[in-house]
RNA sequence: GGCCUCGUGGCGGAGUGGUGACGCAGCGGAUUGCAAAUCCGUGAACCCCGGUUCAAUUCCGGGCGUGGCCUCCA
């Protein structure tokens, strides 16, 4: 079985060869860290969480490096630190808290690494030298900025040359600045706000150079795979090759570059003006971690994909179904379609297709490896609900019926069934569900 | 305005130069005291206009529409 992947940089699906097959190494950009992650945060989570288990499986799991970074300094943290009057430090640790709980509730594997940006300022300050020494940045005003002239494959990720993105013209003018689409690599900080001594004063760092300083700590110069959202291509991951590559002699910073669509619910832009906003926390409230999952993994990661209550309540029927069948299966395993699926670009949608044709072995296993364990669907299920009383009513109902007094036995089911409880009649006893 | 993405049956969603996946819903049947659940069966699609070809949903060109980026809202 060979993996293949869509490579973002090249726009083609190639065979993956990995740099180093005894160490695999992936970096997905993370949160940053100033407010609840939403449901579009969550699906480069999802997806890049299932390449991880595909990697693992194939090259080993001690041989695959996955490193997901928290981004705890930033202005929209400073600003929303200010606005709750808790101090920075507060807003970053319960926002980190809140996500490695969120993700984890959606079935995600930790990665190998997740590293804090204020802990790498050191490594983002060597960058920063770097560039200057080679010519790629300069400092000015108290900012030092990437000078994207000198580089003269800026734009080979997003494909677009300085002169279009010019055009579109609406970048910030700032004085300092030689050329319009520089980019801030370092900034100086006023007491009030976070700051780090630097060669060029008290300050902190632009968005992007994070990302640069953790790959390199983690990974090396050069490593395998580079995932995110599509919408971070332009700026941020353009950015990232930039300072990587100039500081780094050229050489490239990941050999594949992955970007999964974007996400709209009910058809429009998930915008807070809108109120179709949902973070992921609201959603785990009505929905078990696992709907939401498969949810995500029924659409193919490059495809846009459209976020629906009726999308999820088929997802929540076909999951149910399936664990009924699979549940007392001890020694599952994926068969070869399922495989195949996966190893063509990650082609999720028809793994799961395979699924559906696959005997329970195959289907217990594919639906373990995609991360489904059906602990929080069991809990769904029967949580709040009094079980014991249930199973009397069951008994009176099933009494009922056996002396044909069907008046009773439909009162007692339809009393249930206010109460949110569905029977289910099959021939091996009468079972119950919480009504949805 | 520039660059890019996507457009398949009621819905979701793969895939392919020629025998039209799969799932959900629907419909028919089995089962059931009646339902629900379950099982079996089943109709239905490839945005528009050109071109290439013996043959296009699939390749090429144009159009229309969706969405994204160009503004540190993923």
């Amino acid at each position: 079985m060979t993996l293949r992947l869509f490579n973002t940089l090249t726009k083609t699906k190639d065979d993956f060869v990995p740099l180093d097959a005894k160490n695999v190494r992936m970096y997905v950009c993370g949160p940053t860290v100033y407010d609840f992650a939403h449901i579009g945060n969550a699906r480069p989570v999802i997806v890049f969480d299932v390449l991880f288990r595909l990697l693992r499986h194939t090259y080993g799991d001690a041989h695959v490096t996955y490193v997901r970074n928290i981004t705890d300094v930033d202005d929209k943290i400073n600003a929303r630190a200010a606005e709750r009057g808790i101090s920075i430090r507060e807003l970053t640790e319960e926002t980190a808290r809140i996500y490695e709980e969120d993700v984890a509730a959606l079935g995600n594997l930790p990665p190998s690494v997740t590293p804090r940006a204020t802990e790498h300022i050191a490594q983002m300050i060597k960058i920063i030298e770097q560039l200057i020494a080679a010519g790629h940045a300069y400092a000015a005003d108290g900012h030092v900025l990437f000078e994207v002239s000198s580089k003269a494959d800026y734009g080979k990720l997003s494909r677009r040359s300085l002169d279009e993105m010019l055009a579109g013209a609406r970048v910030e003018v700032a004085p300092y600045k030689k050329n319009p689409m520089d980019f801030v690599l370092w900034k100086p900080s006023e007491a009030a706000l976070p700051g780090w001594d630097s060669p060029w004063g008290r300050g902190r760092p632009g968005w992007h150079i994070e990302c640069s300083a953790m790959a390199g700590e983690y990974l090396g110069e050069t490593f395998d795979i580079h995932g995110g959202g599509i919408d971070l291509q332009f700026p941020h991951h353009e950015n990232e090759i930039a300072q990587s590559e100039g500081a780094h002699h050229g050489h490239p910073l990941a050999k594949v570059w992955m970007h999964n669509g974007f996400l709209q619910v009910e058809g429009e832009k998930m915008s807070k003006s809108l109120g179709n906003f949902f973070t992921i926390r609201d959603l785990l409230a009505d929905w078990p971690g696992e709907v939401l999952r498969f949810n995500m993994l029924r659409t193919h990661y490059r495809q846009p994909i459209d976020f629906t209550v009726a999308g999820l309540k088929e997802s929540w029927k076909m999951l149910e179904r399936w664990y009924e069948v699979t549940e007392p299966l001890v020694d599952p395993a994926p068969d070869a379609a399922f495989f195949e699926a996966l190893a063509d670009d990650l082609n999720t949608p028809a793994a799961i297709a395979s699924l559906h044709q696959a005997d329970e072995l195959a289907l217990a296993g594919g639906l373990d490896f995609l991360g489904f364990s059906n602990v929080q669907m069991k809990l769904a299920n029967k949580t709040e609900v009094d079980t014991v009383a249930i199973a009397d009513a069951i008994a009176a109902r099933n009494a009922a019926r056996k002396n044909k007094d069907f008046k009773e036995s439909d009162r007692i089911r339809d009393d249930l069934l206010a109460k949110g409880i569905v029977l289910k009649d099959g021939p091996g006893g009468t079972t119950w569900e919480v009504k949805r």
